[in-house]
DNA sequence: GTCCATTTGTACGTATGTATC
DNA sequence: TGATACATACGTACAAATGGA
């Protein structure tokens, strides 16, 4: 069985009432031990859900205060661990395949140290442009090395998420993740894509990430037209 | 008083330990069961500091196995809560002053949004290149409220940590903040500091920090030479 | 400035569920 | 299957910070 914690419902229903307004910026949550004798769980239980929420930002908390609602996270979040898709929205987003889905080997200088295996095992590769309200802003190169992933080449990802994909037909889960960021200018397909010149500049980010299966990470590299939108985050 | 809790006392042994490498890279941490009693505190308090160590990146957790130590954050980390002189280490950095702390207003379009009390407060600015290992590598930007800083203005930033300065003399600790990040190219000051030609790209970060003062908030602005330095996080 | 009720922080103990090997 | 380890959840108590009387 796979039952839903009691400290993930309560931050489930915490997490949507700051998203619907309910709970607005500036508001004090009701406190620990009315949130307690409310949902029924002991005060341990719910400071697991308000830990989660002030990880992620959506609340402060004050000693001998008490929980404050922040503004709602805003601009393009994949600083976080959300992926594009999550973090625009799935309205707001289209997604382009460039180059489908292929086996290749791992190339020669890899931005993350590769273990034996996965170099052995070769990739999949996939390049996808992605627009936010019909502006190109993304362009996503996806690595992911071909170990127990059957017929994946054929899986059309048109409009999709990843992370939806990998969650429901593998059954794998993003945990985390490491990232480098950089500036850098436009290439030749770049230049093309994001319909810029030469010398524009553009944000890199080259990413890990971590999974529920134990020594499979899977990458990418997601260049970005920063013009309109910059990535958000906080800490 | 201010006495150090149990949980955070954990903490710091385990993250010394993990630091001077008595666990190393992918070792298992010792059990939740045997840490509580090594340390003579319960689990839960095991727990608090495991989490805190996994909130940073220290550990990673697998339900059923254990805890897991990861290689040490690497990479120019300001993307983390800490500042960059903590980020690159003292010696390897060193700052130069290029606008002296001076009395302003808030530009018009300033990318926070700010609260009537600062902008009527005006603030203190000033600007510092910020060297590592002899290469000019980060540009800074610093705007701070003038809200009960007594003397800020006279104070020498040569070669110094403004966290540092913030915590000692005025008891101000950063608790945390948020960034936007975009990439640009280097306008004519950036040109002459950093060496570089004219359409050279360049990653700028505007953050706003948080501090154990509520409603007192700071402000930089940080533009970078990736060339040969990328920022790192971790998710 | 002091007192007091409220609220979060810390810490104890115990029990059971679930994943890993 | 069993032993081990982390995840979840219960209950209790006191400390420390906040804010208003």
């Amino acid at each position: 069985m796979n039952k839903t914690p009691q400290h993930r419902k309560v931050y489930e229903i915490l997490r949507k009432r700051i998203s619907d307004g309910v709970y607005s910026e500036g508001d004090l949550l009701p406190s620990e031990n009315e949130l307690s004798s409310t949902y029924g769980v002991t005060r341990a239980t719910i400071r697991i859900a308000l830990n989660a929420l002030l990880n992620e930002g959506y609340i402060k908390k004050h000693h001998g205060k008490g929980s404050i609602v922040q503004k709602n996270p805003q601009g393009v979040g994949i600083l976080s661990i959300a992926g594009i898709t999550s973090a625009v929205g799935k309205d707001n987003l289209k997604t382009k395949i460039i180059v489908k889905p292929e086996i290749r080997s791992f190339e020669e200088a890899f931005t993350f140290q590769l273990s034996q295996k996965e170099i052995d095992a070769g990739c999949i590769y996939f390049e996808r442009l992605r627009m936010v309200n019909d502006e190109p802003v993304f362009y996503d190169i996806t690595i992911i090395p071909s170990i127990n992933l059957p017929s994946f080449t054929s899986i059309d990802f048109e409009n999709k998420s990843l992370f939806d994909i990998l969650r429901r037909r593998y059954r794998i889960q993003v945990r985390g993740g490491e990232q480098k960021i950089s500036a850098t200018t436009a290439d030749k397909n770049i230049q093309k894509y994001f319909n810029v010149g030469r010398n524009f500049p553009i944000l890199l980010v080259n990413r890990r990430f971590e999974t529920n299966r134990i020594d499979f990470y899977f990458y990418s590299q997601v260049r970005c037209n920063t013009s309109d939108y910059f990535l958000y985050g906080t800490f």
